[in-house]
DNA sequence: AGCATTGTTTCACA
DNA sequence: TTGTGAAACAATGC
């Protein structure tokens, strides 16, 4: 799930439901989500803390507490939010009927007896104490037209690859990206830096528009041309065969026709 | 069995 | 030194 459009309803959901709660304890024990953090440390940290405030910037969030370290949050590839047994953005349980297991690999309990929790199916999200926010560029959902055309607008990679880059611009993934592109009818393949003022400045609206829609609507999977990224799909608008290629890494795909070859 | 996966970090190489 | 791309990471689903 977790593309900018899904952290920022996680973000939403804790500003909501858990700030001014207080944290009566704290389960820190997986050591390869909390790492570098030994087992405790985020527990003795964080315990008797209240949460103040939840922030983000592209696909990482942090809440401050009254006075302690900051709790950074990363949903990594397939990361969810959970407080009080409300998941954020998915509105699907967990298996019809079945046991699935659950996979909570952080937990706040509050001392209310309630919960904030990181679930996450896979193990690649993150809880580390003041996260180092340094490396990320400006967000996907603010970046100014000047900072766009300056920071994305330049280098030989693919221009898929660029707006990928969180140091160049911060919360596009792999599914976003494609959307963007294909609503802005941009080649994936074209290097960053071949790209004129007009076609960055369209690049950012379109940006702009296609994550606060996922937001809106719910992630980015609501996109238009994202139940067509599959072989054999076809563009949604004009029919065309949908492209497949390996871009900056990650599967890509695009509209033959109006995206270039 | 084998491959793919909405993310990030590390390493090799030009 | 800088930029780019592949592999590793963990776990699951098709």
């Amino acid at each position: 799930m977790p593309e900018l459009p899904e952290v920022e309803r996680a973000r939403a959901l804790i500003e909501r439901r858990a700030l001014g709660r207080e944290i009566a304890a704290v389960d820190d024990t997986d050591t390869y989500v909390c790492r570098p953090h030994a087992p405790g440390e985020l527990a003795e940290a964080l315990t008797g803390r209240r949460l103040v405030s939840a922030h983000r910037q592209g696909k990482a969030m942090w809440i401050e507490t009254d006075g302690g370290p900051s709790l950074g949050l990363h949903l990594g590839m397939a990361g969810r939010i959970v407080v009080d047994d409300a998941a954020a953005g998915d509105p699907k349980r967990d298996g019809p009927g079945g046991h699935r297991p659950v996979w909570d690999r952080f937990t706040l309990t509050f001392a209310d007896g309630g919960h904030l929790i990181l679930r996450d199916k896979r193990r690649l999200g993150r809880a580390v104490l003041d996260p180092d926010l340094g490396g990320l560029g400006p967000d996907a959902a603010e970046i100014g037209r000047d900072a766009f055309r300056e920071r994305v607008g330049r280098g030989e990679a693919p221009l898929k690859a660029r707006i990928m880059d969180q140091g160049v611009l911060a919360g596009v993934g792999n599914l976003l990206a494609d959307e963007a592109l294909w609503r802005a009818r941009l080649d994936p393949r074209r290097p960053a830096g071949s790209l004129d003022a007009d076609e960055l400045d369209h690049l950012r609206r379109v940006i702009r528009a296609a994550t606060r829609r996922a937001i809106a609507r719910g992630g980015v999977h609501t996109g238009d041309v994202i139940p067509h990224r599959r072989r054999d799909g076809v563009c949604p608008r004009c029919g065309a065969d949908m492209a497949r290629a390996t871009i900056g890494g990650r599967t890509t795909y695009w509209c033959s026709a109006e995206q270039g070859g």
